[in-house]
DNA sequence: CGTTCGTTTGACGGATATCAATGATTGTGG
DNA sequence: CCACAATCATTGATATCCGTCAAACGAACG
């Protein structure tokens, strides 16, 4: 079935954490949709307002409950963002990739994190007050309607992940779940795509609201029918057409 | 097991459609969130750049697809946003109250709505063009801000009902649903708490994602437990501890 | 009074959660 | 370099929840 058998081909983890100089911090902050189209001083000051942390693989960056004083905003790597059902399981929400804005909850005045950021990968995220992050917003209005642009469409993007998950069976939910990732974080390998992300099946379970089997059972016939190839911890799509047919119909 | 039985307890939808005089309008704008901190010249600044409408029960005001040309702003009425699947059948996105902010896909430069909004009861929406829209940002910066916090709310709202949806039995998604929608439109009435708002069975299955038999029969169980009273397209909720207790575990 | 729409209930089969065990891959320490 | 442990993934058997089909019922409206 698969032509040959790969041995995690996801790009190692390599970049070193905790060290983000200072050329890095700035070429994060020009690619961060918020900042692309300030002029280089303005991004420098604000620059100046925010810090830098690196952060290893599997780490929290911020945690459900904790204090919520700060925004973030993803330079690298991916975050998942996960909240807890009483019961005790995690929902994961969403998957973060570089510019997006995260911890939001800081800038409204709500005192604790509804939701806990996780590095999926070694990742760089800059941090901003609250209070700072509000100056900046008026002091550069464009910064305010980009920061806005950026929410809105994640709204539309949440919404789609509710219709996605209000309909149809596991193998819908997981197709388009895979889509999605795909579209955000799938690497181009040739004829297949390969999501740069170490999910494993607890998490896929997570994201379409099943259980670890059910995706392990409905992933070994994807891959049987030979729409994707996957390995522990990673998933590739080597029949993208094929797949977005099975999340339609 | 209900003490009496009633008919349609909903407060009818007496406002008069297609009217809402100037100083409703300016006692909705000034009850919206985005301009309640804002001095009265301001708010009648932006009244002029917007217009109103009122609506008929069941009526759509954006249709998903069409050209996305304006924002709106609910003032008076229940709104539920809906999103149509590929398999024909419709999600049940949301539930908008008076004061929320919708049909944004216009503010980002979107070419068609990506939902559909129709009315529940008798509305009165205001409405501005996405240019119009984004100059009052730049020039009230706090509206900007104001408008940031609603959306990233309606972010955190939708990743709640992810959470819902993705997790446990009908029974609680359902429950859960309930609960949410107590806490957006209900109204106390006595010990009890009325949903306020003309819901169909079938409109429940779009919102927890599953079909109107099963919401029907969970709805009877939830009856014969003394926990909601129900009627031809009216819930309301007898005994809330027992059903954040059923949502719960 | 009859029609229509919303709701309820029953029966049945299939999808899926659950329980349980095995297999595969990675990393670790000898 | 190998063996072991740990983690992740897979597969099977079974019970059950729930979606589907079908029919009857009740309230609202003209």
């Amino acid at each position: 079935m698969a032509p040959e058998r790969r041995h995690t081909p996801l790009a190692p983890s390599c970049a070193t954490p905790h060290a983000c100089p200072r050329p890095v911090r700035l070429h994060a902050l020009s690619r961060a949709r918020y900042f692309a189209d300030l002029p280089p001083a303005a991004i420098e000051t604000i620059d100046a307002r925010m810090r830098v942390r690196g952060y290893a693989e599997d780490t929290p960056i911020h945690r459900v409950g904790a204090a919520a004083t700060h925004l973030y905003v993803l330079a690298e790597g991916k975050v998942k963002l996960i909240r807890p059902t009483l019961e005790g399981d995690d929902v994961l929400i969403d998957v973060l990739t570089p510019g997006d804005l995260f911890g939001s909850a800081a800038a409204l005045g709500h005192a604790t994190y509804p939701d806990t950021a996780h590095t999926l990968t070694v990742a760089c995220a800059l941090s901003i007050s609250a209070r700072d992050f509000r100056a900046v917003l008026v002091e550069y209005p464009q910064v305010a309607l980009a920061v806005l642009d950026d929410v809105t469409q994640r709204l539309e993007q949440a919404h789609t992940t509710v219709r996605r998950l209000a309909s149809g069976t596991v193998e819908h939910r997981v197709a388009s779940t895979l889509l999605a990732l795909a579209d955000k974080a799938g690497e181009p390998r040739g004829e297949e795509i390969l999501l740069q992300l170490p999910l494993t099946r607890p998490d896929l379970a997570a994201m379409t609201g099943t259980t670890t089997e059910s995706v392990s059972r409905t992933l070994s016939r994807l891959r049987r029918a030979g729409v994707i190839a996957t390995g522990r911890r990673w998933i590739s799509i080597t029949d993208r057409g094929r797949l977005a047919e099975l999340a339609r119909h």
